[in-house]
DNA sequence: CATGAATGAGTATTCATTCAT
DNA sequence: CATGAATGAATACTCATTCAT
């Protein structure tokens, strides 16, 4: 209402905030709403104002999230540079949105396929799916990957992309010390030609 | 009661089972003690008489599940053959432990450092992972493995074996029909020197 | 604010009318206040302006609309005519009343001796009755009612009246069309001597 | 288990009853479950082990009185025998069971046609109803009652009734102290041809 | 031993009421 | 004056755990 920098509402923020901080600290059924309410500095009642139950609030910062991260990952995405270039492009935006906001993507991975999720949480998570597979399948196509099943290839990426990740938080090690570079150069000998 | 090859508890065994295929299914907060009564066939109270709690009965499982993996993979882990061999028969056996019971991978893999895991499962853990850096290190040494930090290599190894895992799982693909020599071909290239 | 006609404050009256409807359709506690403040097109806390408590408002409908009631039903009401003209009279007042004012009369009966009525509001209700009864005594000293308990008389003939009207609710029918003629010569022979 | 005189389950009689007294005390939302429960002496939490709902009670409450009320009232009528003697058994049954259940004569009154009845629960109503309807049909053909709406002769006398029944209730009367016959020499005179 | 009825603390959600704008 | 966002106590309902049988 006053202050110009306040665009959205406050409390919305606040509540998407700490509800996100606790899903990934506790899971969703392992997290009571209240808790969300505290952490939030909000009344209990609040959150009902904004989303409509506990169910839309993680299905509201699953696809807010999803979106962050394509907006960071694969926005402008170039596909005229050479394979190889791609891949680092690729690698290392990933690596950015995750410095930057590391439990969403801890987020997204625990939810990635929660039952919770509705159809259109679960549009926005295959969209991108599609995405990086035609990406693959492209440089499959130019043969500088291995001739396997793109879906073979992005798993062990994203899977070891994560395996990087969570090597980090499980040591409470900063994930911007962590050797980004190399971790890239490592996945790529993973998966090309 | 009677026959020989009833070693241990029925009931337990059964409870057991019927606990791991829930907590898979939809968690552990997501999954009522009831209802794990109720798909091992017996009394709620039963459960009671062989664990103490719902968190002791997940732990104990974490432990069992943890331990029968350690059994496949890492018993007998012949340490004077070639690494490149060494990795190929980890790998195969991860695979193969896999396919006989993707239900336990998955239930590892999700309870990867859940704050309901106690102290001894959490040692449990602890010292798998120690099992392969030490492996991992000796390799580095030889100058065949990149010399970057195990916990990377290692990351990105597990990572990229739960990645094709979980491909197969998301698209209901059979786990055996999985192209795992392939993927074991991919990741070692990944920490190759 | 300015027109003449506009004695006392539309929106409460807009409030009265919207709770007198849910308060009928709902009970009142089934009724919650911001769903008052939605039908009565005001917003939820202009209804506190106007009443101090969800209770206040139920017991400002109940005295409003009882001495609605008492108004088009007991004002200037003959006590030298005949008896049976007295009942006639009273018996269609009270019809007239009802089917000007259906909720009105169906709120009256369903709040009959609710707890949350306040000792005001008790007080109206027992100047009814009391007013009722004289005439009765009084029609008994005559010799041209029944011999009996004069509530006994007062409850046939409410009650009946009750009877009939919900008959038509229970059915859609249009109070209008009910044979009141009918009815009021049925209780009049119930209680005549 | 044990006694022998407990043939049905103790609690569910005890729910029922602390429910039926608290729904007529203060109606069906004005009761909280945790209230119910108190007055059970049961837990919370067994409610549910015997109803599914809040609304599932009530229902069973309904249901279950408003068949006792039938079995009192209109099992072995007679219908041979002549109307006005068909009207003083009908009425004093109607008496007999409103003073040996005085709380579930008003708890049917009250809930008559409530929003929160389901389908089995108004079908159960409706055979009563239709019951009364079907002796007042005969009697009119007799010629013994006033040629009107049926409904509306039904009206009158339970409508009647009921003021009666509240009329002691109001001034906490004995319903045994009721002069009864004249009542139903009333009702009856009311509709007598 | 095994059971499942019983429990009550805990959960998601609603709602009467307040108050800053 | 009027508002409706905000609140937190209260509500219906669930579930881990106990215990009489």
């Amino acid at each position: 209402m006053s202050a110009l920098a306040e665009k959205k509402s406050d409390k919305r923020e606040a509540i998407l905030d700490a509800a996100l901080d606790l899903f990934v600290e506790r899971g969703f059924h392992g997290t009571a709403v209240p808790e969300i309410a505290d952490r939030a500095a909000v009344g209990a009642g609040t959150i009902y104002r904004y989303f409509e139950s506990k169910e839309a609030l993680v299905n509201a910062i699953y696809r807010m999230e999803k979106m962050r991260f394509g907006h960071v990952v694969v926005d402008d995405f170039p596909t005229t540079i050479a394979t190889r270039e791609q891949f680092r492009l690729l690698f290392m935006r990933m690596a950015t949105f995750t410095i930057a906001h590391p439990k969403s993507f801890v987020f997204l991975e625990l939810h990635h396929h929660a039952p919770y999720l509705d159809a259109e949480s679960r549009a926005v998570e295959e969209r991108m799916t599609m995405l990086f597979t035609a990406v693959i399948v492209q440089a499959q196509a130019r043969g500088e990957l291995k001739a396997a099943d793109p879906r073979l290839l992005m798993g062990i990426v994203m899977g070891g992309f994560v395996g990087v990740v969570r090597g980090c938080v499980e040591i409470d090690q900063s994930l911007e010390s962590a050797d980004w570079k190399l971790a890239e150069q490592c996945l790529w000998e993973a998966i090309r030609s």
